[in-house]
RNA sequence: GGGCGUGUAGUUCAAUGGUAGAACGCUACGUUGACAUCGUAGAGGUCAUAAGUUCGAUUCUUAUCACGCCCA
């Protein structure tokens, strides 16, 4: 009989829409009311699946199915977030494709125009996620711009106002010149590169004297207010307080004394440009200096600058300057140096401090409450280094700068009047009002700030906003606080760490219990994957060749916890094998007619092969649970892995091929029914990993008519221990050591495989002989061996062997190399020897034998005697062959 | 500069204070009805280096070296 090969993609396909259309992935209530809970890190509405998703999102849905297996009322929760930046960009850049600028449409109709994009074409990821197979609750689907979290986001920015943790303040702030926004600090990425330090000399006035200064921005001279030495340095005392003139700009300024100056670096003296650079400016507050800013918000020269500057970006200003400075002989030297400098993550141009109004989230104060959680436990991280990672963070964090100068977001529910005053609340109806409180009922025309917050501010609401927050509901109810977040240690701060603030602050209780943190996919190479190296892995790739299937078992499986996941298509190839391999198992179980279709009284089993997989089922089950528990995602992918290919399909199913062919009728019924059961209970502990495949098979299998459920919502194996059936798991253990010797015995001799032996007990009364008669079937058709002999026939076809410690000899018909046979015996023994000379040293110290534990001594004692007993055995055996 | 992590078979990774495992790769042999996307057998390790703790260290401690990441 043909069999079609398994079909992934066709496959997959088909099921996904499957369980969405019967609604297989939405909470369902059950008796023992307990709850399980994930929220999906948002991904961007403009995103595309990667690698990284893959692994995020593969991992969650083994939570999430596993947990559904075991009976808990279980809810993923899905969604996108709006990307502020991302998603403006990616809407002005089509619409400047139509010759379409921004500005020229204005706000309302950009907005529009984005929201119009959103609906064609957002949210592709949501797809790419089903396709693989994740098993959120998409009929919750929800977005950080939707009324619903809109309303949440405009709640939490009133209370925060009202309760003075939010503010407006005018600071240096990181200015994306590009985008023309700031930015938080997190999202400013200091890059090493290659610059020049520029030495620049100074002239003090009423004086011949000149000092030098380094700096790698000559341009910001422009806005120096001060040069600064340090109060100890003896080189310049003298000078503090008198002035210096800055060269080309021709303005006159003090000379300072602080302790920001280090004399060890460059000259020991550093010009102070408070608008221009975060040190700087905490320098230019100390001392009350001015601040002059030279910039516009577009990087170019402003009108404080010099005459011949304005409107020159600062790069070329730069360049000018440097050009004028030599020109007047005061640039006294370049230097190549390498150093840090600020870039934007959006926008991969160079950050400028730049003074400006700002909203700003009082960081500090929301921080202790999260800090005090993760400390008690109440959130825990998991691997646990994390949460020293997250509380140095958190211990020395800033203040969060929260408003962004684009459209797209949540604008900001804060109202001006004509004088400046700020009216904060959830509408204009509220603002309006306060503004009437506040000046004695006189009618106030009121505009809106213009800025919009921070994608991260809407993500922080995230596990509660989407339960329904802050609207008393069902579902917050049931499933908050979450059970586990899951996610890469590259957000812990930009959200985990602000969750955590909004979560405990708004609803009192920690947004999740535990952070499950994994790591990056890397190529197989460990480089990070990236599209300038060319070496980016496409997901969507992998499942078009392999199955989504194949995908999420080689990721689940290389996902060890604190190390990167080297993603190669070696392991995908080799994981698409195992579950072929299921498939063709399932194949002889059709050609054999095995079917599980009336309930099996496990006590019932006699066969010992089914007594001995069920005990070894028994074993994988406990170990594949305990692992999901424990994260340990990775193990339990190789315990399924393990037992399916190396017992079931290995030995299980060989085992059955002699019952098959016996008379035995009611031994061939147990076997037909029970290797069927064994194989809906893999389905299901693989169901977690490869969901597609599984709950196909269960469905060809009809598995649904007696286990009144489709997959995914079957119960999760939970079998117990069954002591009886202890012995047939000794006693098939034992078999299968038997058989393997018997065949490296012959690989060993280069005899063919094929070739059958008849065997005869050297210990008539040893274990070996009771365990071959009782499974005299399964050794002769598994073992291939032809007769049990009655007395021994020593010639040249025949040898002794030593198995589980008892001589047992093989004989063939045709000559055996038995010179090659005593060489191979003879490495044994001096390896036994070595052995046994070990561990009679071991014994024979003195201070061993008292501090050792008592079973450690006495299992060495042992092992010499059972090593012992095997070498004279095999001894012995070498002498027979002479 | 501060912090974190990693170093075990050819490769990717486990485990473990008391005999070091798996997968992939490799080698040999093998297509009689589950499976060549396969089977059987096998080779392959001074557990980065050094010192310490210990009866005993791949495992614990410290230092060194190498690599990676985060923060300033």
């Amino acid at each position: 009989m043909e069999f079609k090969k398994y079909n992934h993609t066709k496959e997959e396909k088909k099921i996904s829409n499957f369980w969405i259309k019967k609604g297989l992935f939405k909470p369902k209530k059950n008796k023992s009311n307990k709850k399980f809970s994930i929220v999906i890190p948002p991904p961007n509405v403009t995103g595309k699946l990667h690698m990284g998703h893959a692994l995020n999102n593969s991992l969650q849905d083994v939570l999430i199915r596993f947990n559904r297996m075991k009976g808990l009322e279980t809810l993923w929760q899905p969604g996108t977030d709006h990307a502020g930046i991302a998603t403006q960009a990616v809407v002005e850049n089509n619409l400047l494709k139509e010759g379409i600028k921004k500005n020229d449409l204005g706000r309302e109709k950009f907005i529009k125009k984005v929201w119009d994009w959103k609906e064609e074409s957002g949210g592709i990821i949501l797809d790419q996620l089903k396709k693989l197979g994740c098993s959120c609750d998409w009929s919750r689907t929800r977005f950080t711009m939707d009324r619903d979290l809109s309303k949440a986001v405009t709640k939490v920015f009133v209370d925060l106002y009202n309760n003075k943790l939010i503010y407006k303040d005018k600071k240096l702030v990181n200015w994306d010149t590009k985008l023309q926004t700031a930015i938080s600090d997190l999202e400013v990425i200091q890059k090493d590169v290659q610059s020049q330090l520029y030495y620049i000399n100074y002239s003090i006035e009423n004086s011949d004297q000149k000092i030098t200064i380094a700096t790698t921005r000559p341009e910001t001279m422009m806005g120096d207010t001060a040069v600064a030495v340090n109060p100890k340095d003896e080189r310049y005392k003298n000078l503090i307080g008198k002035k210096v003139q800055v060269p080309i700009v021709n303005r006159t300024i003090k000379i300072i004394s602080d302790h920001y100056a280090d004399p060890e670096q460059g000259s020991g003296v550093v010009k102070i440009t408070p608008a221009h650079d975060f040190n700087d400016y905490e320098v230019g507050k100390r001392n009350k200096l001015e601040i002059i800013n030279i910039f516009e918000k577009n990087g170019k020269i402003n009108m404080n600058g010099i005459k011949e500057f304005h409107g020159l970006d600062r790069f070329e200003a730069r360049k000018l300057l440097i050009k004028k400075l030599k020109e007047k002989g005061r640039l006294v030297k370049i230097e190549n140096i390498k150093n840090k400098v600020p870039y934007g993550d959006r926008s991969n141009t160079i950050i400028e401090p730049l003074l400006t109004e700002q909203w700003f989230v009082d960081a500090k104060k929301l921080s202790k409450k999260p800090i005090k959680i993760v400390k008690e436990g109440k959130t825990s991280f998991f691997p646990n280094n994390w949460s020293k990672t997250f509380f140095q963070w958190m211990n020395q964090i800033e203040p969060w700068c929260i408003s962004r100068q684009i459209w797209w977001g949540h604008r900001i529910p804060a109202w001006y009047d004509d004088n400046g005053n700020i009216y904060v609340a959830e509408n204009e109806k509220g603002a309006v009002s306060l503004a009437k409180k506040k000046n004695k009922n006189k009618q106030l025309k009121l505009r809106q700030e213009t800025d919009v917050l921070d994608t991260w501010f809407s993500s922080a609401l995230w596990p509660f906003a989407t339960l329904g927050w802050p609207n008393k509901t069902k579902e917050l109810d049931k499933f908050y606080p979450t059970s586990v977040l899951v996610t890469g240690f590259d957000i812990i701060f930009f959200w985990v760490a602000r969750m955590l603030m909004m979560g405990n602050y708004f609803k009192n209780k920690t947004p999740f219990h535990k952070v499950y943190v994994h790591a990056l996919v890397r190529d197989e190479k460990g480089q990070k994957m990236s599209k300038s190296k060319g070496n980016v892995i496409d997901p969507l790739d992998l499942i078009k060749q392999y199955g989504a299937d194949s995908l999420r078992f080689t990721l689940i499986s290389m996902a060890s916890p604190g190390r990167d996941v080297k993603l190669s298509k070696d392991r995908v190839t080799g994981n698409r094998n195992f579950i072929t391999k299921i498939w063709s198992a399932n194949n002889f179980l059709k050609i054999n007619n095995c079917k599980y279709e009336k309930k099996i009284n496990l006590s019932s089993i006699k066969l010992p092969i089914n007594q001995w997989i069920f005990c070894e089922f028994i074993k994988t089950q406990n170990l594949v649970t305990k692992s999901i528990e424990n994260f340990r995602f990775d193990e339990a992918a190789k315990h399924a892995y393990q037992f399916v290919w190396h017992y079931y399909c290995d030995w299980y199913l060989e085992f059955l091929k002699p019952i098959f062919n016996s008379k035995n009728k009611n031994e061939i019924n147990e076997a037909k029914v029970f290797s069927s059961f064994m194989m809906a209970n893999i389905l299901k502990i693989l169901h977690p990993f490869i969901p597609f495949f599984t709950e196909n098979l269960w469905s060809l299998n009809a598995y649904k008519k007696i286990f009144n459920d489709f997959l995914i919502s079957s119960s999760w194996p939970n079998y117990k221990k069954m002591s009886q059936f202890s012995k047939s798991q000794n006693n098939i253990n034992d078999l299968i050591e038997l058989i393997s010797n018997i065949r490296s015995t012959k690989a060993e001799l280069k005899i063919t495989p094929k070739l059958y032996c008849d065997i005869y007990f050297e210990e008539k009364s040893g274990k070996l002989n009771k365990l071959v008669n009782a499974n005299i079937n399964l050794i002769k058709q598994v073992g291939r061996v032809n007769n049990i002999l009655e007395s021994k026939l020593r010639d040249k076809n025949s040898l002794d062997i030593l198995v589980l410690k008892e001589k047992l000899s093989l004989k063939f018909n045709e000559d055996v190399n038995l010179a090659s046979q005593k060489e191979r015996i003879l490495e044994k023994i001096e390896l036994i020897n070595k052995k046994i000379a070990v561990l009679n040293n071991k014994l024979k110290n003195k201070a061993y034998v008292i501090n050792a534990p008592k079973e450690i001594v006495q299992n060495d004692k042992n092992l010499v005697e059972e090593l012992t007993i095997e070498d004279t055995k095999l001894r012995s055996i070498v002498e027979s062959i002479n």
